[in-house]
DNA sequence: TATACTCTTGAAAACGCTTTCAGAAAGCGT
DNA sequence: ACGCTTTCTGAAAGCGTTTTCAAGAGTATA
């Protein structure tokens, strides 16, 4: 036995007495092909452990059944349940999932287009405008996640609905928590979802007639680093805040751990609330009120549009996907018995009061 | 205009007035290439817009530069950062990523092997051992996490140090809190890393001649709805214990759950410890005390040894990565003052003596 | 019985690169 | 000048599929 190279689709022809054209047909069952013929081909596939090779396919049929995901960076809680969504809608519309994070020099590297993939979902800013153009001007199939396109390119487009999503949280916090001083901290730079967030916020406050005021605005850049340091500086600054719209989850976290350190007891002195409603959100103390952005869901859709443009379907240009309020502690609310014990104050001070 | 079909080699070629086979060295390096004319080629590329494709590339040359990645399921703590491990490593080896989960039916779907990857990293036990023993039989580069491989194999493996990470905690709880009798909440049916948790805790308990009681060990399953009804199970059974030894991070959060339901204060009344030290572990409430996996780091040092053996290197047997105990304070110990005040218990029973 | 279809099938031409192979050009020692 | 290397280059042969295209075998129609 000196041939021990894997299988090819000519051996397995032989070994069935067909022509690789027709091995090629049950393969694929574009065209009918006669059943005792048909089943012989399957035997032979079976018996010589026949696996096509994906690049000969590709490069003979032109479609890659592969899409890419491209993020700016794998981390926070974030991402877990997106790429989950997205792998799991891909799976199911038969594509492979290639992923590339462009954290790093992008230089030089092997990039996602249309060579390797039959689409690209894009997450935040994660390509350059000009690769952004050149893809859009070849008609390659590409869904934006969280991020507008510029120059309002007819690029489908999935986010959640960050405005109203904010509005309900500052609306809450105002209505029920009686808050007016409100800080907001802002994602990263040029994020489109902060941006949206912000005028949310600055929506329920004008609902309100509260006025907006710049300096409770500062950036908490989406980590939980950031916000810390953030509020740390508010605090110095002696700027008078009675609650913390943090960006994002993450940020909360942030926020939290700076306002304990600073002896400022959440949700007493302070309500913090967060965006996305991360799996750990609820396992915080005091369990953290945000704003469930369905982010699986988002990662779904997206893939669902993206196959539509790959077969030629039309997409819808932008999708907003429905964002809900949960309501915990951090706000004020809901203080389950079992937890009340832990928030009451040392001090003997005054205990919270339920206010729900 | 009308041939508008994305530009060849053979394009390229024809543009810069050279043959595809120079073209081919400019673009690989593979050859020397007389500067004047490297310089045309590049040019012609450049103004082509000229991007090789990929399946060509891989049919001709037998190499994908692409590296798959199996696990069971996206989701737990644990994922993102192991990822982001992978991702980075092989993006500096020059390789691309192709995720695959196997949570779902695998039925027909195209697989991750030789066809379309160089190598794959398989994840816990996400692979039929059927497919394990065929790819091995082709000496297919495969390197296994967290698993070691079936009748000894001779694949490559990166776990952590279970073992020792566990009777570090263990020990820890024994002699620092003087907890005897300690529940193991157990990892998912056949899971590697739990097996050697199991032992690094039976070794510990040795090591203090305290009997194993295996009334003590029940099934967590690394998830913290498991986790909780494992311990409410234990709780209603009325059985004994002071401490628990969650299977990982995520367990210990249902642990924790359960135990507050059932008023059982965390750590006055019971210690609860994990393994991982996931990023939310800190955030936790008490912070959890753990062991540090390097996560990330076992992803990278995956993806060397895999991309070892692409090269015909030979690659590490067996690579334990270094754990790390991590002591906050759900095993009792280091309560920070501005935390203290929430630990404190309600109706003014006994108040936790910092033990450090 | 001839005519026109409908089904199946195989031969062969792509698909766009890499890589061998041999030859041309250039450099070198004598 | 003469052979001998050493460099560089192009022609052409794959790589393993899919996809025409045309033809053969039946079937139904006339």
């Amino acid at each position: 036995m000196p041939k021990s190279r894997p299988p090819t689709i000519a051996d397995v022809a032989r070994h069935a007495g067909v022509s690789i054209a027709t091995v090629s047909r049950v393969l694929n069952g574009t065209t009918p092909v006669q059943a005792e013929k048909a089943d012989r081909v399957r035997l032979a596939m079976e018996e010589l452990q026949f696996v096509p090779r994906h690049a000969a396919r590709v490069l003979a049929s032109k479609r890659t059944n592969t899409i890419g995901l491209l993020l700016p960076e794998i981390s926070g809680a974030f991402f877990s349940p997106m790429l989950k969504g997205i792998e799991a809608a891909a799976h199911e519309a038969g594509y492979d999932l290639l992923v590339h994070s462009t954290q790093q020099v992008t230089t030089a590297r092997r990039r996602l287009g249309e060579h390797n993939t039959d689409g690209l979902l894009i997450f935040t800013n994660s390509l350059a405008p000009g690769e952004l153009y050149r893809l859009h001007s070849l008609d390659f199939p590409v869904v934006l996640l969280h991020q507008i396109p510029p120059d309002s390119l007819d690029i489908p487009v999935i986010a959640v609905e960050n405005k109203d999503g904010a509005a309900m949280l500052i609306k809450h916090l105002i209505e029920t928590h009686g808050r007016r001083r409100i800080v907001y901290l802002r994602g990263p730079e040029g994020h489109e979802d902060s941006v949206w967030r912000e005028r949310g916020y600055r929506e329920a406050l004008e609902t309100h007639a509260i006025a907006f005021d710049s300096s409770l605005i500062t950036s908490g850049g989406f980590d939980d680093e950031e916000a810390f340091t953030a509020i740390q500086r508010l605090l110095e600054d002696g700027i008078d805040f009675d609650a913390v719209f943090a960006g994002d989850d993450d940020a909360a976290i942030g926020a939290m751990r700076a306002l304990k350190l600073a002896e400022r007891v959440v949700p007493q002195d302070v309500s913090v609330v967060g965006f996305d409603d991360v799996p750990f959100a609820r396992y915080l103390s005091p369990a953290l009120t945000t704003v469930r952005a369905p982010i699986e869901q988002v990662g779904r859709e997206a893939v669902r549009q993206l196959t539509r443009l790959i077969n030629g379907e039309q997409a819808e240009a932008l999708t907003l996907m429905r964002t809900e309020l949960v309501i915990r502690e951090s706000c004020g609310c809901l203080l389950s018995s079992l937890q009340k014990e832990f928030l009451t104050r040392a001090g003997g001070e005054t205990s919270y009061n339920e206010s729900l």
